[in-house]
DNA sequence: GGCTTATGGCTATAGTCAATAGCCAACGTC
DNA sequence: GACGTTGGCTATTGACTATAGCCATAAGCC
């Protein structure tokens, strides 16, 4: 038996584009253990658990989005520094629709390697609204909202939840650009 | 062998409660085979699949949700009315979270009894917003806005995404003021 | 009441999963 | 080149969805 040569990350990224691909769901063991030309028990060799795995995917997502995230951010401030991270979001999740999905699992909330890279994610945001004069709890409120707007509106639209006939690019601007404006004078 | 007396409606009012106690993984056909008392192959006298029993506790979650919405909105109008369906929308959430979760899965695009339940949680958000003078395309951004907002901040409580030790009520609150307050003055 | 038919339970079983046990060849080390 | 570790493998278990086919119950009809 020649040896495959897998990796954790292999494994890890193999299953990431498999759901990317085919919906969360798709991923199986047999399937990434189909595309990595081996069988299935073999990859228990690198991974703990389909839950260890997903957990994987989960992890070197929300890495890559809040690096994506950082470079959107990068010599801009203000309103500017938000719509352009907004889009980045938007554009990751669209690019990465299995990934993202994966992200969303709620997580353990004594998982230390987890809370680090979504406070990752939250500090960008947080980043991006220092502009806007919010102080303590006001801040926090802020970073959630716009989390919540845009992983709203780019899970309503990665499940198909805009049936109307409206163009979705401008209604994503609408929401980032009524936020902007709402923001502070609540 | 006694009959159990099930029809459709008991067994999906029953897989609605399984989910939402025990999340949506949990609503495995065995369970609530268990739950009503009869083994699991009879469920399929009263239910064509899984698949299908996911569908009828959805249309069920979405009837009920838009219910809520309605008896949230009449007597009200403007900020006031859009506050009310936000709350009502929330609590409706943190009541039902499986039966909220089985409302997400992507629908079939030519699933008209889907997409007629669905369209009146949407036709109560718009109602929601009349008085806010949109119009045209505007108003279909609103709506969408409106709904990703709530949608967003809703999920990403359930999945426990909320880590700072911050009211999320009030973040809520903020949420909505805000957008209320942007509405219009993008 | 008795006959017929449709219906709603059941057992048995196939197929797909995740996961474990235990085997053996390939590789690294000396 | 012998030795221990590692990374594949087959076989198997147990949970799940789903189907096939059985039979008692309930409903309708005379």
């Amino acid at each position: 038996m020649p040896r495959a040569g897998l990796t954790p990350e292999r494994v890890v990224r193999e299953a990431g584009d498999l759901a990317d691909e085919g919906g969360l769901a798709a991923l199986t063991l047999s399937a990434v253990a189909g595309r990595l030309g081996v069988r299935q028990p073999s990859l228990y060799k690198h991974i703990d658990s389909l839950d260890g795995l997903q957990r994987g995917v989960s992890l070197a997502a929300k890495r890559d989005l809040g690096e994506a995230l950082t470079r959107a951010a990068v010599g801009r401030s203000g309103p500017d520094a938000v719509r352009s991270v907004a889009a980045a979001y938007r554009s990751w999740v669209l690019d990465h629709p299995g990934r993202y999905a994966a992200t969303v699992r709620a997580p353990d909330p004594d998982d230390e390697e987890d809370r680090e890279v979504s406070a990752e994610v939250v500090s960008v945001v947080l980043a991006v609204l220092a502009a806007f004069d919010l102080e303590g709890d006001q801040a926090i409120d802020a970073a959630r909202a716009l989390r919540s707007a845009i992983h709203g509106f780019v899970s309503l639209e990665a499940a198909g939840g805009f049936g109307l006939p409206r163009d979705v690019d401008r209604s994503y601007e609408f929401l980032i650009d009524s936020l902007v404006a709402g923001l502070g004078r609540a």
